[in-house]
RNA sequence: GGGGGCGUAGCUCAGUUGGUUAGAGCGCCGGCCUGUCACGCCGGAGGCCGCGGGUUCGAGUCCCGUCGCUCCCGCCA
């Protein structure tokens, strides 16, 4: 994990803490670093010092050593910063320390400086009664990122980062960077916007992706780009998801989708070698339709089955009121087979409970017995719909089945976030386990009902597949894919259009006028026109690589410097007031102390 | 915008039906200790129980409000 360079020696060290092993035996060495725990014997004192490789055990020893460096061994505390001077000796074998990477070896102190006193930390630097708030952790990020798990994981993202640029880069890829200063984009999320001081009224936005830019780098005739980026969304935040967060941003010109698929997969396999993980390629595709229906996710998570089955057809002429009438309606029976498993009726109530927050009107649970089923709703189903919802769901004498009738996109989101609160609570999920699954097949368009009209799955820049149907737009596929690793979505692309007639037609479809998309990327039709090859791309979270490689719970855990899921730096104080003066510099008039708009 | 959880010592937490002086582990300070490695032993300091109000003879505990942190939904292709 801590794959270090030559360190070129000076007064302050030779070699690094963790390095201490059988090639510097016998040697004098001199080594720097952090006190990471004292054990003060009175005569003997032993100091575990840390640097970013490790750690090794120091000796004073009172016959070894003058008084004065006694005394200050005596005298050191948790942080302090020492360089010393001593002999790497090889321990004796009943004081070897095996949990130790150089448990074999320490260093006879003859010599040793204190660089740094330290104050006492506001949290232990190795806790073992617990994880230590996370807003203390950010105020004092710089000391939480000593930690073992907090380094390693921030050089893993950087070995990441380097194989990706090493793979790319024997690719032929170029790295060309954007502006952070733009104008808005068409990504969907709300925008950061900073004020122009030169166009007072006027606003830059940071870029919610480099999308336009690196479509103009193939217009350009770069081929192929790419780039490791800030993007910024002004969304509320979770745990994998933050205001600004790094995008690996990738376009390739004169391509179809199966060659962006067969770039991606072995840099996929490649980058994640890193992290010792097994990418088996081809990773297995599935249709959006197949994934919704199968797993009730766009980003399913397939180290586990419990697969969700349509059983609409078999309740078609059912006499159980609830479900004819969503049938009838023109939603559906969907269930899935959670097998044997002994729950009170307290946890059947807690499944209703989170299918409800979904959105489900209800669920129908029910355990199979040798004849029929256990179930509040037996006693309203025909032993024939019972006896081949069972086969359809292969459920056998003591599965618990649990079935949702409501629209689909109602059912595929209840049955799928059961699926996943089952398969946590009955650990089905192998420790250590991976899976990768490509979605394809995207709907270009999607229906939204609050706004009365289409709009783009992914972004307007989406290449259909095929021939556009403008009577039936819902029905047209788009050259899209997303990457899915154990249930998180990782990255998202598509062939572009190229065209600058199609995508008039899209923007068309999409409701957004002649002028208004002369306005807003004027810029990027026009570019279109100039010969654009075709092309496509994809975007990929590179903090959420790094957070499930590292097993860490939340991208923050793989930031250097992120901020809190409030939105705000405990260790900076960002966001804060600024001055009236800046204020007015940016012409943003200020009235009741509120800044208001120019 | 909505829902859940949390807020007690520097850190992580306990604190019973409301009842004397609010506890533990770790850390910190002092003393002892020559082979420990989460060293050990002895002693000590350290509290606006998030903040404000209310109920009560009495509130860490009950009620109302408020602030902060965190997880989820919405939102984020």
């Amino acid at each position: 994990m801590n794959d270090a360079p030559f360190l070129p020696p000076n007064r302050y060290r030779n070699t690094w803490c963790g390095k201490v092993l059988w090639d510097r035996v016998g040697e004098d060495v001199r080594v720097a670093g952090w006190v990471h725990r004292r054990r003060d014997h009175g005569g003997l004192v032993f100091i575990d010092l840390r640097d970013r490789t490790g750690l090794v055990q120091l000796v004073f020893n009172p016959d070894e050593v003058a008084p004065e460096v006694m005394a200050r061994a005596h005298g050191l505390r948790s942080e302090d910063v020492l360089s010393i001077f001593g002999a790497a000796v090889k321990r004796d074998p009943q004081t070897v320390n095996a949990d130790l990477p150089t448990g074999e070896f320490e260093v006879r102190v003859r010599e040793a400086e204190l660089l740094s006193d330290a104050d006492t930390p506001p949290f232990e630097i190795e806790g073992f009664s617990g994880e230590v708030g996370e807003e203390l952790r950010l105020k004092y990020r710089y000391l939480d990122l000593r930690r073992d798990h907090m380094r390693d994981g921030l050089l893993l993202r950087h070995r990441i980062v380097a194989a990706i640029r090493e793979f790319l880069d024997g690719e032929g890829f170029v790295d060309i960077e954007t502006p952070v200063l733009t104008r808005s984009t068409p990504e969907g999320a709300r925008d950061f916007l900073v004020p122009s001081r030169l166009q007072k009224g006027s606003f830059y936005a940071l870029p919610q992706s480099p999308q336009l830019f690196k479509q103009m780098l193939m217009v350009a005739g770069f081929e192929r780009y790419y780039q490791v980026v800030r993007c910024f969304r002004d969304e509320d935040l979770r745990a994998d998801r933050g205001f600004d967060f790094t995008q690996l941003d990738i376009e390739l010109s004169f391509v179809e989708l199966e060659d962006v698929l067969e770039l991606n997969e072995r840099l996929i396999a490649h980058v994640l070698g890193v992290a010792e993980i097994d990418v088996p390629l081809p990773i297995p595709r599935v249709s959006y339709d197949d994934a919704m229906a199968r797993y009730g996710s766009d980003k399913p998570d397939t180290r586990f089955g419990l697969e969700i089955h349509e059983l609409s057809r078999l309740f078609a002429g059912t006499e159980f009121n609830a479900f004819r009438g969503v049938i009838e309606s023109g939603g559906v029976i969907r269930g899935l087979n959670a097998g044997a498993r002994e729950l009170s009726r307290a946890e059947l109530d807690g499944l209703v409970a989170t299918a409800q927050e979904l959105g489900a009107k209800g669920l129908v649970w029910a355990f199979r017995e040798a004849e029929g089923w256990r179930s509040p709703v037996a006693k309203f189903l025909s032993a024939d719909e019972i006896a081949r919802a069972s086969a359809e769901l292969a459920a056998e004498e003591g599965d618990l089945v649990l079935l949702v009738a409501d629209s689909a996109a109602v059912a595929a989101r209840v049955l799928g976030g059961l699926r996943l609160q089952l398969a946590t609570r009955f650990e089905l999920i192998p420790p250590g386990s991976h899976s990768f699954c490509w979605i394809v097949d995207w709907p270009l368009f999607e229906w939204d009902e609050a706004e009365r009209r289409w709009d783009s799955l992914h972004h307007p820049f989406t290449s259909p597949a095929g021939e556009l149907d403008p009577d039936d737009p819902g029905a047209t596929r788009a050259l899209a894919y997303d990457l899915a690793w154990n249930g998180t979505e990782l990255g998202g692309g598509s062939i572009r259009i190229s065209d600058h007639a199609v995508q008039r037609t899209v923007f068309g479809l999409l409701g957004i006028a002649e002028d208004e998309a002369e306005e807003r990327f004027g810029f990027l039709l026009e570019a279109l026109r100039y010969g654009a090859p075709p092309h496509g791309g994809i975007a990929y979270g590179l903090d959420r690589i790094v957070a499930i490689a590292h097993g860490a719970d939340s991208i923050r855990d793989v930031i250097a410097f992120p901020k809190a899921a409030s939105g705000s730096d405990p260790l900076t104080g960002a966001p804060a007031p600024v001055s009236e003066q800046q204020l007015r510099e940016l012409g943003i008039s200020v009235r009741g102390g509120q800044p208001t708009g120019a």
